[in-house]
DNA sequence: GTTACTGCAAACAATTTGCACCATA
DNA sequence: TATGGTGCAAATTGTTTGCAGTAAC
C-alpha cells in the first residue's frame, strides 16, 4: 500500500467536506490537482473503507458519501435542505438492547448495525414559521 | 389509480417472493406473462410504495428491495449467505429512547428512523462449526 | 371515449474495470 | 527496478423516462 499523492488528497478532500460523495471529493481536488481521474478516487475511497481509515455512508437516495472514521456514531438527514448531522451521544445500553432483542429473537450474531433517522432541521422547521 | 393485470400480479410476486428485488419480481412474472417489462415493474413498484401499500428495503449493496407493508418492522441480513429475517419485536420504549435522543440533541423533528442489522445467521454459524 | 398505463428502447446515474503508462518504495 | 497506483475510456449495474400504442374505467 503505497502512500500516493492523490491519496493524501483525498483524505485531505473527505476531512474537509464531511459526508461527502465521490464527485464532490473528485470536483474540490480537481482545482488543486487537474489531472486526477474519477475511477482513482473511487479505487481509494474503496480501498479506504476496507482498511477502516474511512467510513462509508450509504444513504437510500443519492449516491454513497465518506467520512472519517472516528469513534461510532450515526446520522439525522433533513428530508427538506438535505443536511446531515453526526450523532454520537445515543446511550450504549440503547445500542446494546437494539443488538441484545435481534440476537435472542433470531439467533443470528450481529456483527454491525446501521441507524439512520430522518426528519426536519431546527433550520427548516424556523423557516417554514417565519412564512 | 388504475388495476391492471401488470400491477395486480406485481403485487402478487412481491407477496409470494419475501424481500424481493425488481429484477427478480420481472423475472417472475415472466414465466407467466411473459410481455411485462422491467420498466413497467418499476413504475408500479414506485407509485406502490408512494401509496404506502409497499415498503422499499434500501440495503448498503446491491438492488433495492420490496415487500408488503404489515406493521413496523426492522431487517437483519447475513453478511456470509445473504438471507433476511424481519424483526417485529423490538421493543417499544427502546425506538422511541432513540428518537427522543436524536430530538433532544439535534433539535430535529424526527419522522422516521432505519435500523439494518448484519451478522451471521445461526445456519451459517452451525455451518462452520461442523467444518 | 378518455386518459392512465403499458412495452420498448434509449438515457441516465453511480460505480467498476481493463489496460498501458507512471511513480513510489 | 519492481510492482502498486494512475488516467482514461469503456463496460456494468440499477433505475428512469419519452413516446406511440393499448386497455381500464
Amino acid at each position: 500500500m503505497r502512500n500516493s499523492i492523490q491519496r493524501q488528497l483525498i483524505l485531505d478532500a473527505i476531512k474537509t467536506l464531511h459526508h461527502s460523495t465521490a464527485a464532490e471529493i473528485h470536483e474540490y481536488i480537481r482545482s488543486r490537482y487537474p489531472s486526477i481521474s474519477l475511477g482513482t478516487v473511487y479505487r481509494n475511497l474503496n480501498s479506504m473503507v476496507e482498511e477502516g481509515i474511512i467510513h462509508r455512508l450509504s444513504l437510500p437516495d443519492g449516491p454513497d458519501r465518506f467520512e472519517i472514521r472516528l469513534r461510532r456514531h450515526y446520522h439525522v438527514v433533513c428530508s427538506e435542505c438535505g443536511a446531515i448531522v453526526d450523532l454520537e451521544n445515543i446511550p450504549e445500553e440503547t445500542l446494546q438492547e437494539l443488538d441484545g432483542t435481534v440476537e435472542t429473537s433470531t439467533g443470528f450474531s450481529v456483527w454491525a448495525h446501521d441507524i439512520n433517522f430522518s426528519g426536519s432541521c431546527p433550520r427548516c422547521k424556523s423557516g417554514r414559521e417565519n412564512q
